[in-house]
RNA sequence: GGGCCUAUAGCUCAGUUGGUUAGAGCGUCCGCCUGAUAAGCGGGAGGUCAGUGGUUCAACUCCACUUAGGCCCA
């Protein structure tokens, strides 16, 4: 029996007790491990943040993995899916300062270093094992990841592996110690990452000054016009910076009672005020060198930093100098910008930081020292108006970061900071991204090739308390320097006390199997030398480095795993969302390219954001998120997925409209849902069963099953091809029009009828194959996609525990028939012609005609046309079809048409006289060319041969006929309705209103009898067509007998319907009434069936 | 300022290597069909294919620029 699945249940019900299938047989592992490891599919999931929340973006991304991972299982890989959690890093410290009322880093020193990574760690715990959570989530939307064995970033093993690798660049030489420039709180003292940073920008007043830089060895006094929005980094101006491309002018400037010399670029001349004369211009490539006096004198009065400006305040050059605003001319600070920053190591210019981590400005600046570096502003400003060096002051409002704990402003800050030297190999990045097959591809040219290109060394020390410790042992002087690359490169080094000093005790052996390296631990074990001490940089390292780690780390390789970690590396296949690209396809890259010699991953799909139904960003301040378990149980995990990779492809940022999915449901889901319904409900009747003793070879089916299962084929093709090239979309929508337009709108429609009628014979037997065959095919095709609906309808055919335990299909070339669903287009095409006349004629298509006429080309195309002509004759209610050669008849008005194509490449110029010429071509002109094989056209005074296949002859009118035309076929339709066809249209409204009748009766199967009908009427037409049809009627409505009678409509003194019982047969005899309206005649029925005790019961 | 992406019907999206009636779904109005269907079919209304220029016999398609929006970087 083939269960019935249209049952009430709702999507999560239904897929819950999918779920519950999946646990009991344990499906996820036995796809997983009944694939030996000698064809691996690789795979890195990349870890999410532990104490994240799952978003519906997540659910997206998580659909990518998961669909090629379940197609390659089903291609017969063995695809490991390791989990994987990130568990280091601030969003973790974050969270628990807020647990515990912290305000500021030194908080946490009060607290205990120790105590605080306690707590970090038991959130992280806590957060693995919380049942609603990314767990609940993954497992709701069935994506399949090994969640019990995952990789976490805080294990010791995994921090031993970060080690290794961290000594592998230090070996290289590729690690060392220099300045970063960071976003930075003076009140928290700690760098923000960027990500903080995003969430605290408002808007600001601040001032606005233009400040003179007199220029050194001039004929004349004149100044350098520069422009910034902080005053209090002027203290540390270095150099002025201008564009080498931009073109800067000298200007003699009135205003007031002033007249001044000022350099400025020409474009933003604007900014001056009162008159001005240019002078003289040049580029400023050619500015570069010149020299200028520093506003202030405390830094070239000091005895430290004195000495290191010979070389400073000059002109530079760099592009990044912008003419949007200011004046071309950018003042440099190397303490305080990150481009000021670069300029100042790419000039070699000291970097100067005069402001402390507090936020005050340093002693070195004597009359502000001690000011909080915003509060000094105005005195800046004041100073430089006394000095004549103030052009113009204002106020300006503008967006400006501030610190989203305390709401202090930040500052852009120069930090010791620790680098690894990508920029060493950042070639080898750029070349071997070449190698990564990106989807789509100009993110891996445009976008992550580009940040290749002007990649940038990468600052991985931080100065925070739970994350891996930085494995570098430094002597006090910083000459002498030891990394460490696992825990027993530790053994020997001594412990220290709390106070850091030496207590003797050396670490051992034992100690390296227990270690956990966290903070403060790894902070109580220095090195003696001969010098003294080395000690442990006291940094963390950039989480990124942590995850972008995992393919070795997640093995412990090189420790153990060997064999694990170079049958998986690379990954074949990685996917994330686009903010990744700076992220972890980043470091993946950048670390195990640097190790290994070849890119971490083969190919990657990129996903974009997923954006509310109007199009506006999901924001928790909006109120439009979506809740990804809310979605889920709503409408099923898989209409879900289904949508995300069917409405547009992964990398457009996505719209979610719940609306959609809904539609998706009902059209995609049930219309699959009814036709295994469908033939569920008449394979059960006649005991139908897939086996290959009755089987009937394709190639002996019909026309219309040999053209499903052509179609059938061909999609599977397709798929393949698509699913091979990482794309998802074009499956999708290809699985969705096959089941809804070919299977159901087209095969089931065409061929109920043989499913209902008669015994079992060949062609039910092929009929049931057919469609057998197509759904279990679609369920496998839609299994990666639609992972519980297609494993429901897998269960139902009876094909086995899972449909994630069966191959892919694979393609039979010789069952895909091109001409064949050719020509069953052409029948649509033509069907719907048909209609389209029906119903400008106002005929019904019950209404049955007596023929169409169809035009074509030549003989083949008739023979092609004749295979599918009862398929047309059924669909359309139409006798019979009469085919003409267009130059047979004279009815048929003809029309020629060029060609473009062919004639175009040859005709070039006089492509369009041609194609008038030809459009204006004679009935004889043509009859003369399909005869000849061609036509010499004169155009002007040349004359073209035009050669067959030229021109295309299109049937465009029939004369005395209803005529319509699409896609070049044409069909006529003789519309004349005789007493015949009148009586057999009536015919068929009879049969209409009484199969209607039999789905109204309650408890009636559609294989249930009707015993007797017997009908009254007043007309005599009507009386004609019962009579015509009454074998039709019984035949069609399973009735077995019908007749005239005289009764009365309904009975007075009975109830419609009634019952009455027979002792002798054990039946009730039931007598329903009904009076139909056909042609506004009336016609009156009474119908007559037995139902034995038991049915009637149920009733 | 730089990079990438996007712009086709009221909305969501297709549109193959340039080739001559630019399509589908949703929505709307009229009609039809239905013995699995919460479906389906036919018709009406709705398009300056963002704009300008170029290449070409021919441009939604290729090129340049402009405009608007998005993302990333500065």
């Amino acid at each position: 029996m083939y269960p019935e699945l249209r049952t009430q249940t709702s999507p999560d019900e239904r897929e819950q007790q999918v779920l519950a299938r999946w646990k009991e047989h344990n499906v996820f592992g036995r796809s997983v491990n009944e694939h030996s490891s000698d064809k691996v599919f690789s795979f890195y999931e990349g870890p999410p943040t532990v104490n994240g929340v799952p978003g519906i973006h997540h659910v997206l991304s998580r659909t990518l993995k998961d669909v090629i991972c379940r197609y390659k299982t089903m291609q017969g890989f063995r695809v490991e899916r390791k989990g994987g959690w990130d568990t280091h890093g601030l969003p973790v410290e974050l969270a628990i300062e807020k647990e515990l009322g912290f305000k500021h880093k030194h908080d946490i020193i009060e607290y205990g270093v120790e105590a605080f990574n306690k707590k970090c760690r038991e959130m992280v715990y806590a957060n693995i094992a919380n049942p609603a959570g990314w767990r609940a989530m993954t497992e709701r939307m069935a994506y399949w990841v090994d969640m019990d064995r995952p990789y976490i970033t805080c294990e010791p093993s995994y921090i031993e592996s970060i080690w290794w690798a961290l000594k592998q660049f230090h070996d290289k030489g590729l690690i060392y110690k220099g300045h970063k420039i960071q976003p930075y709180c003076p009140r928290c003292e700690t760098a923000l990452s960027s990500h903080e940073v995003a969430l605290g920008y408002d808007t600001a007043k601040d001032p606005s000054v233009y400040v003179k830089f007199r220029r050194k060895n001039a004929a004349e006094e004149e100044y350098f016009l520069a422009w910034t929005t902080t005053p209090w980094t002027l203290l540390a101006n270095l150099a002025l910076a201008v564009h080498p491309d931009v073109y800067y002018v000298t200007v003699i400037n009135k205003r007031k009672d002033k007249v001044e010399r000022l350099v400025l670029a020409e474009a933003l001349l604007t900014k001056l005020e009162g008159e001005y004369e240019v002078v003289s211009m040049v580029k400023g490539s050619e500015l570069e060198g010149h020299q200028y006096e520093p506003l202030f004198d405390f830094l070239v009065r000091d005895p430290e930093y004195g000495p290191k400006l010979a070389n400073a305040y000059k002109i530079v050059n760099d592009t990044y100098v912008s003419t949007e605003d200011g004046t071309g001319i950018v003042h440099q600070a190397p303490a305080f910008g990150e481009d000021d920053y670069r300029v100042a190591q790419k000039y070699g210019f000291p970097v100067i930081v005069t402001v402390t981590g507090s936020g005050e400005i340093a002693d070195v600046i004597t009359d502000y020292k001690g000011q909080f570096f915003k509060d000094a502003d105005p005195h800046i400003t004041d100073a430089l108006k006394r000095k004549g060096l103030l052009y113009r002051k204002e106020t300006i409002e503008h967006t400006y970061p501030f610190c989203w704990r305390c709401d202090s402003p930040l500052m852009y800050y120069a930090r010791d900071s620790w680098y690894i030297r990508v920029t060493d190999y950042r070639k080898e990045l750029y070349e071997k991204n070449k190698t990564i097959n990106w989807q789509p591809p100009e993110i891996g040219e445009g976008r992550f090739g580009n940040w290749l290109e002007d990649l940038k060394d990468w600052g991985i020390s931080r100065e925070r308390f739970w994350g891996t410790p930085f494995p570098l042992w430094v002597s006090e002087d910083g000459k002498e320097i030891k990394a460490v690359g696992s825990f027993e490169d530790l053994v020997g080094a001594e412990w220290l006390d709390d106070a850091g000093n030496p207590t003797g005790k050396l670490f051992t052996k034992e100690d390296a199997i227990t270690f956990d390296p966290h903070k403060p631990n790894v902070d109580k074990l220095a090195f003696k030398t001969k010098s003294g001490y080395l000690r442990r940089v006291p940094d963390v390292i950039d989480v990124w480095f942590d995850s972008g780690s995992m393919p070795f780390a997640q093995y412990h390789y090189p420790f153990e795993n060997k064999d694990l970690f170079e049958q998986a590396y690379p990954a074949d296949y990685i996917s994330e969302g686009i903010d990744q690209t700076r992220g972890w396809f980043y470091t993946l890259h950048a670390i195990n390219t640097f190790l290994f010699g070849k890119p971490p991953y083969k190919n990657v799909i990129v996903n974009d954001m997923i954006l509310d139904k109007n199009g506006q960003k999901m924001s928790k301040s909006r109120g439009n998120t979506v809740n990804p378990f809310e979605a889920l149980t709503t409408h099923g995990a898989d209409a879900v997925r289904w949508n995300f990779l069917s409405s547009s492809v992964p990398w457009k940022p996505k719209l979610y409209n719940a609306d959609d999915i809904a539609e998706l449901e009902r059209k995609f889901f049930n219309t699959l849902l009814n036709t295994y319904g469908f033939f569920a409900l008449y394979a059960n009747i006649d005991g139908y069963e897939r086996k290959a003793e009755s089987f009937i070879e394709p190639a002996k089916r019909s026309e219309m099953d040999r053209w499903i299962l052509s179609k059938l084929n061909s999609l599977v093709k397709e798929c393949t091809v698509w699913m091979d090239g990482y794309d998802l979309t074009r499956p999708a929508r290809a699985i969705e029009t096959f089941v809804i337009e070919e299977v159901s709108n087209w095969y089931v429609r065409r061929s109920r009828r043989r499913f209902w009628k008669g015994e079992m014979n060949a062609d039910k037997q092929a009929a049931y194959d057919t469609i057998y065959e197509c759904l279990l095919t679609v369920s496998k095709l839609m299994a990666p996609i639609a992972p519980f609906m297609s494993d429901i309808l897998y269960n139902a055919l009876g094909a086995g525990v899972s449909v994630h335990l069966a191959a892919y299909p694979t393609a039979t070339d010789s069952i895909i028939d091109t001409a064949l669903e050719r020509r069953m287009q052409k029948a649509q095409i033509i069907s719907s012609l048909v209609r389209q006349m029906r119903e400008r004629a106002k005929i019904k298509v019950r209404q049955p005609l007596a023929r169409i006429l169809v035009p074509s080309g030549n003989r083949v195309e008739i023979e092609e046309l004749r295979k599918v002509e009862d398929i047309i004759l059924d669909e359309v209610n139409v006798k019979r079809v009469e085919h003409i050669e267009h130059g047979d008849s004279d009815v048929i008005k003809r029309k020629a048409k060029a060609n473009y194509k062919l004639l175009g490449a040859q005709l070039g110029k006089e492509m369009k006289n041609v194609a008038a010429r030809i459009a204006t071509m004679s009935d004889d002109e043509i009859t003369s060319y399909e005869r000849q094989g061609y036509i010499d056209l004169q155009i002007t005074t040349t004359t073209h041969r035009i050669e067959r296949g030229e021109i295309e002859i299109i049937a465009e009118d029939v004369e005395g006929w209803l005529v319509a035309s699409e896609y070049g076929v044409t069909v006529a339709l003789d519309t004349e309705i005789t007493e015949d066809l009148a009586l057999e249209g009536l015919g068929r409204e009879v049969i209409n209103r009484i199969q209607n009748t039999r789905k109204e009766i309650e408890h009636f199967k559609v294989e249930d009898r009707i015993d007797e009908i017997r009908y009254f009427t007043n007309s005599i037409i009507l009386q004609k067509a019962l009579e015509a049809n009454k074998d039709k009627i019984k035949e069609e409505t399973l009735t077995g007998s019908v007749s005239s009678a005289m009764v009365k409509f309904p009975p007075e003194d009975k109830p419609n319907p009634f019952a009455t019982f027979n002792e002798s047969k054990g039946i009730y005899i039931n007598h329903l009434f009904k009076a139909f309206n056909i042609e506004d005649e009336e016609l009156k029925v009474e119908i007559i069936y037995y139902q034995d005790q038991a049915n009637k019961k149920q009733g």
